[in-house]
DNA sequence: CTTGCTTTGAGGTACGTACCTCAAATACAC
DNA sequence: GTGTATTTGAGGTACGTACCTCAAAGCAAG
């Protein structure tokens, strides 16, 4: 059986109040009384019971998840994902809001934020393209007490908040080996097309890319990314034209999340299986294309453990703890036809 | 503020003793009650605080693992991933130990597990090839009331049991499939290295392998399996024959958990950059040999996940409930260079 | 030695749930 | 309607911790 408060007070020599007091940093212990405490603690090995702490401090952690408000599949995998942690945590006192911010209109993302205060919330997980004006209004947030961390995508350089989701960089990386090896050593060239390069994300991603693809495969050419600003026909123009005026792509990087635009369009233009094609986040329409091999592979983020990783970072915090950096790390996913645990086909 | 029983008691217009027994399914409550007590929980959204219940029930889960005495950095992975669950869910209420069973004597790992009982256990996990033997007293172990998974290896079919691990038939896929591609096309035989095919995985690794190749790469000739059976002097004959025999080896499929011996000696017998070499599992000595280029992926499954995955499933188990399928799926994750969670080189 | 202050102890109540006992209410068979 | 069995209610204690009050003990200065 685990050592007690009680159990403690008898091995430090003093009262239950006093262990009390020493536990939870109440004024009037002397020095040296805080002392003998500590050691007893480390003697019998004490750890306090969070949940029997929790209860009689009738703590709730109050958590929201600030998503984008229009939303790929990729999206509602989060939103989905979110909803089951709140059924699966509520029995330890975790309660998850969803709320949904404004894209694309900083100041009424940052307006949101600047409403929500430590009256109603002990953590937040803000998904939100970089902008000073979010920044900003996530540093007064965090700066009022509140646990912030960023979410999925957004300002990962910032050592002001913690952050949860893939590292780009490396994720970049995987795509450029990936896509250099199953290229098989044909000489060629290698597409890149984003939704749009003013996000850090993507920015990171074709960094990591890049990198590779210099070093190991001087046999592809890497065009300069091509945006589809998320509009069908924009996307269904550049690819088009890019197919006209180079004969030899042999690979496609596609570096939006889901890339839905951008992979519809390319499949109108040219035949998907005459070169190779690897997209971002598992959804039913990248399944798909995987599935029906128009996608050569998926570099996907489990939406589960990014959701689970956050409440986890945010509660230590709370708590006024450092997360566990290795158990939060998020794992950059290969997923080809194999792995993606359909059941077998015969 | 979450509905307690009391509020569930006056939604319900019963007392709270009459929660109480229908909550714990205690007699002497007419159908009727039951149905209007439910009709309440629904109605009002009630949970069960897990903390406080357990608090009060003095529940202790007390879990066990059963791995393999001899192990390589795989077991020794395991081990420590069960530690870290120890320390993390030891506020849970869960009590992990981690034993030592026997290997290649499936008489003394069958006494092992005999000599355990519901009186101190509630749950186990077992790592152990399968063996009759073995099969009967866990057999015997769960009609005694213990909750058992078989874990990472062994009686995966058996419809006994859970089974948390891999879906090895995917795995062996999902390496042909990354073998194939990475072989671009050229045309030539692949070595197949195992530590012995009595094992399932093996032989269930092979066979989805075998499905792969001779369907979507028949330039690729898949030779029969190899066999170390362990040991590195057997390892170095048969692959140093295999490769005075075939002149036109352009890859390797190293079956075994981790491969030290059969990669140690195809090392030892020829350049491993000149042909596309994959191997099972991320410890030190594989991960040493994918960064420096000997090997050219890794397919893996996280410890971590595989822990936390047997202790969910144990704890749904002792609780009288099901599993959730979908959370408890294993990974399949393919390791590259790039998305091992290295620091960025320059 | 007294005064005033700090430190400590003893004891209480509370959190939400489990589990127990005993009495009261109700239902049902005859 | 009576007797009996079943169902329900009221109230208690417990789990480990937090937080409160009040009194007792300790200590230092004068």
């Amino acid at each position: 059986m685990r050592p007690t408060t009680k159990d403690l007070a008898k091995a430090a020599g003093v009262s239950l109040a006093t262990v009390d007091r020493v536990l939870n940093e109440r004024p009037g212990v002397r020095p040296k009384t805080v002392e003998a405490v500590t050691e007893a603690i480390a003697r019998i090995g004490f750890v306090r019971n969070q949940s029997a702490a929790n209860l009689a401090r009738q703590k709730v952690y109050r958590l929201a998840f600030l998503l984008p408000e229009n939303g790929d599949q990729f999206r509602d995998a989060l939103t989905a994902s979110i909803a089951e942690a709140r059924q699966t945590l509520a029995s330890d006192a975790i309660q998850i809001a969803t709320q949904a911010a404004l894209p694309n209109d900083p100041h009424r993302t940052a307006d949101l934020i600047a409403g929500l205060s430590a009256e109603d919330l002990d953590g937040v997980a803000i998904m939100a393209p970089a902008s000073p004006q979010v920044r900003d209004a996530t540093l007064r947030l965090a700066q009022a007490g509140v646990a912030v961390v960023s979410f999925v995508s957004g300002q990962q350089n910032d050592v002001a908040f913690d952050f949860v989701g893939i590292d780009n960089r490396a994720a970049g990386a995987t795509v450029g080996r990936l896509l250099g090896r199953f290229a098989g050593g044909q000489t060629g060239k290698i597409l890149v097309v984003a939704e749009t390069m003013t996000a850090l994300d993507s920015v990171e991603r074709r960094l990591g890319f890049d990198q590779i693809m210099t070093r190991e495969f001087p046999n592809l050419t890497v065009l300069p990314s091509l945006e589809t600003h998320g509009r069908e026909d924009r996307a269904q123009k550049i690819i088009g034209h890019a197919y006209r005026h180079h004969n030899n792509i042999v690979g496609v990087y596609v570096i939006a999340t889901e890339g839905r635009q951008a992979l519809s369009a390319i499949l109108k233009t040219t035949d998907p299986k005459r070169q190779v094609i690897v997209a971002h986040e598992h959804t039913g329409f990248t399944e798909r294309l995987l599935v029906t091999g128009c996608l050569d592979a998926i570099i996907a983020q489990s939406t589960g453990h990014l959701v689970r990783s956050a409440v986890r970072t945010l509660k230590a915090r709370i708590d006024g703890q450092e997360p566990i950096a290795s158990q939060e790390r998020i794992r950059i996913e290969i997923l080809l036809r194999e792995n993606l645990g359909l059941p077998h086909q015969s």
